[in-house]
DNA sequence: GAGAAAAAGATTGTTGACAATTCAATGAAG
DNA sequence: CTTCATTGAATTGTCAACAATCTTTTTCTC
């Protein structure tokens, strides 16, 4: 687009090219498959909260013409994984601690309901497809691989919300996943990666034992667990910009 | 934009010109403005499900351009009042009966949790806030107004969900209650219009009281009440085209 | 030198024209 | 008369240039 691109632009662009990957240019590239780079980068905890998501650089990752890179950021929007600020762009979405509590405590409601009806519909060869999961993350734990073993943790929730049987909740509870991720993005210490797959295996214990109340029991601690270890009083840096909190300045 | 619009276009216009009313010219209208009218017309169903949302009827109607459209009906679209088609446009949703059996479910589950919530939360303020909105529903029912009556019965559970002081509930029960509306429209008789007032009263009163349980009882009920006599055996006309159905014709 | 106004640069938002696809009507063949 | 290909109109999808807004730098004054 311009013939010469200064300093700055080219900075953001290999910046996110870097996490992102570059787009090919062989083929048409879909919206969802944009979609769901930029969805796994913040999931994935690659992208910082707060981190601009410039049109112009996406475009170049990716090879694509803006139009298409504004319709994947208002999807992600909508998931609520980045912010839009009108005529300023872009940013991955920093979560306030009102926020994060909401979050947590829609989870845990809606965590409930999918454990409960999972329980019902549970077969041994759902079982076996969940078992599987939780050993696939634990492999990743053990050789360090934070972004597997993050993918793979929510993997374990939406695979219990599809065994559950409801579309409804299993999109719900996506949003809500991928929302957690970005909340322990800005407060969690930076050593716990969120879930441990011991009460994923609890969990899993119980509801093969058919005894669902234990298995919601043990989801909430599961997820009170999590909770707790977050550092809520840091409030990730604001980055409002004054005015917007102090008002205009002075009009009388 | 044509000179000479011909017959259908004109007709398309003007058809959804008189459910949504026209838009003011004189100053730019917002993207929330278009937004709420459309999914209010939904909402109050006078606009059935299938109907077409052509771009050109609709930047006429309001007096935008279509990219603005654009962006609205992708926002309907997340909020599953809208279903968009590829290359064929935008239409009313159309919610099968798997989808809306789900819908219900997990309707119930996040009522449920809203309830209890708002439950520890009343106080004799947000009460009387209930109160004054049950009162406004039954007049509205006695005197037919079937519009304001369903606005009314809506208006209720997100008050509840507002007292119970959860964004995130809020927003889930916000779509929930939309698409609700959208189901009975599709599958209710002529001549129910969805919740009745008395069932409102009883959950008011049983949470001002100060009984969870029996609040979150009468509110399961209630959603039972409105779901059973639904007519999930007509299957609203499918109109489905066969192709995704049969498959290709046939290539080997 | 500090602070404020002004200009330049860069980024987002919008518009209108063009391309691609779909849908309906017409006509030909079985 | 039905079925299938063809053609044309209408509608959606895409793109690139233009306008508006914000950010940064420069310049001017005190």
């Amino acid at each position: 687009m311009a013939k010469l691109p200064n300093a700055r632009q080219t900075a953001t662009a290999t910046a996110t090219s870097q996490t992102l990957g570059r787009g090919g240019r062989g083929q048409p590239v879909a919206d969802e498959t944009i979609f769901a780079r930029v969805y796994g980068a913040i999931v994935e905890r690659r992208l910082e909260p707060g981190t601009k998501l410039g049109e112009e650089a996406l475009c170049e990752t990716f090879g694509v013409s803006r139009a298409q890179i504004r319709r994947v950021l208002l999807n992600l929007a909508h998931a609520k994984l980045v912010e839009l600020r009108p005529n300023r762009g872009a940013y991955v979405a920093q979560p306030s601690v009102r926020e994060a509590r909401h979050v947590f405590e829609a989870r845990r409601a809606v965590e409930a309901a999918v454990v409960e009806r999972a329980a019902d519909r549970m077969t041994e060869e759902m079982f076996e497809s969940l078992a599987a999961i939780v050993r696939e993350e634990h492999k990743a734990q053990e050789r360090s691989d934070k972004q597997a073993a993050i993918r793979l943790s929510g993997d374990f929730h939406l695979r219990l919300a599809q065994i559950a049987g409801n579309e409804v909740l299993s999109s719900f509870l996506q949003e809500l996943v991928s929302r957690t991720s970005l909340i322990i993005a800005a407060y969690g210490m930076t050593s716990d990666s969120g879930c441990s797959h011991d009460d994923h295996w609890t969990v899993a214990r119980a509801l093969r034992d058919g005894d669902a109340a234990a298995a919601i029991a043990h989801m909430n601690q599961h997820l009170r667990f999590i909770e707790e270890p977050l550092n809520f009083v840091t409030e990730a840096d604001p980055l409002v910009d004054l005015k917007t909190i102090l008002g205009p300045p002075a009009e009388s």
